[in-house]
DNA sequence: GTCTATATACAGATAGAC
DNA sequence: GTCTATCTGTATATAGAC
């Protein structure tokens, strides 16, 4: 807990920005070697396989949940703005652990689709006390996704068309009003 | 344009349900091959390179998606509550097509990013005369993509935690007094 | 802990018989 | 038009030196 090996971070940074930026077929053992700046049998020695490896990035993305949960309930704009607004992605260290994840979900990995399916559910559970029924809910976590998924659709860095600023305002006050009726 | 060679489509549909089915990765040519009942030389003759492959299935989903927008734009229950009705997939050909052409883009291919952005513009042009303003469009563009991208993340047959039945009823009524505000 | 070298498996693609 | 056999590249993983 204290202070994991650099090395081990290092990898996983390395491997977590590749499938972010290049996609799950890309991120091979040997381009996250490199990309660490390790050998391959010193990244083998942190993680003894692709499967552990994977692992790594999906563990690291349960931390970061937990965090943003927390902070989604306190935030002054309230919940729902909050959420929103942060489902357009901006690189922090939690976007990239969902996308990294989220390819590693489509590449075919059940570990991966079941961390994102729980993280939505606990999203849902922040949500729920202030949505006024299970349908506002829908719309709201629904949004969210499109937002994500667009996201996850268009590269890493290349933004998708996804409204942000103004638009992003606007698209917020049009879901309240919608879930308070 | 009459009438395309059978083991053509015959191999385009296994390609397509392994996509949906087992991922991107499980999507080779040789488990292609084996699901269409043709050798792996037999495959090649088709379909020259695995690029060729791909873009067969990207090419039958332009078509459908022709045919979607058309019915749409013709719907009596209205243009967007037949947009997100459909955007829950019930596994036809469409569906089915989408999710193939998206799992190819998680795997990298630019063509079929560039594809599904194309398309999700062309059923934006559709719903664009029925939204009041920008805005409004964004909201019903957005919860359609979180329908798919639900569909998209869990397994090409079980069904994702997106609404159904009086859910999904009560969900369109939602946004389409949203979008009239 | 980190390295090099190597084993094993499988992907995409070619050649040529039928 | 469909097949078998084979080549080449590359991914994961092991073995063992330093």
């Amino acid at each position: 807990m204290s202070r994991p090996p650099l090395a081990r971070e290092k990898v996983l940074d390395a491997f977590e920005a590749i499938l972010v930026d290049d996609g799950e077929r890309a991120a091979t053992m040997d381009a996250t070697a490199r990309a660490a700046g390790v050998s391959k049998g010193g990244l083998l020695y942190h993680f003894a396989s692709k499967e552990a490896l994977e692992a790594g990035v999906i563990d690291r993305l349960g931390a970061l949940v937990d965090a943003d949960v927390a902070a989604m309930s306190a935030a002054a704009e309230g919940a729902v703005a909050y959420f929103l607004r942060s489902s357009v992605m901006e690189n922090d260290p939690l976007d990239r652990a969902i996308l990294a994840t989220a390819r590693l979900a489509q590449g075919g990995n059940p570990a991966a689709a079941d961390a994102l399916r729980e993280i939505r559910e606990r999203w849902a559970d922040a949500i729920r006390p202030v949505a006024p029924d299970e349908t506002a809910l829908d719309l709201v976590m629904l949004v969210s996704d499109g937002l994500y998924f667009n996201n996850a659709l268009a590269g890493g860095s290349i933004p998708g068309p996804v409204p942000r600023g103004a638009a992003m305002d606007a698209l917020i006050a049009l879901v309240e009003r919608a879930i308070r009726g």
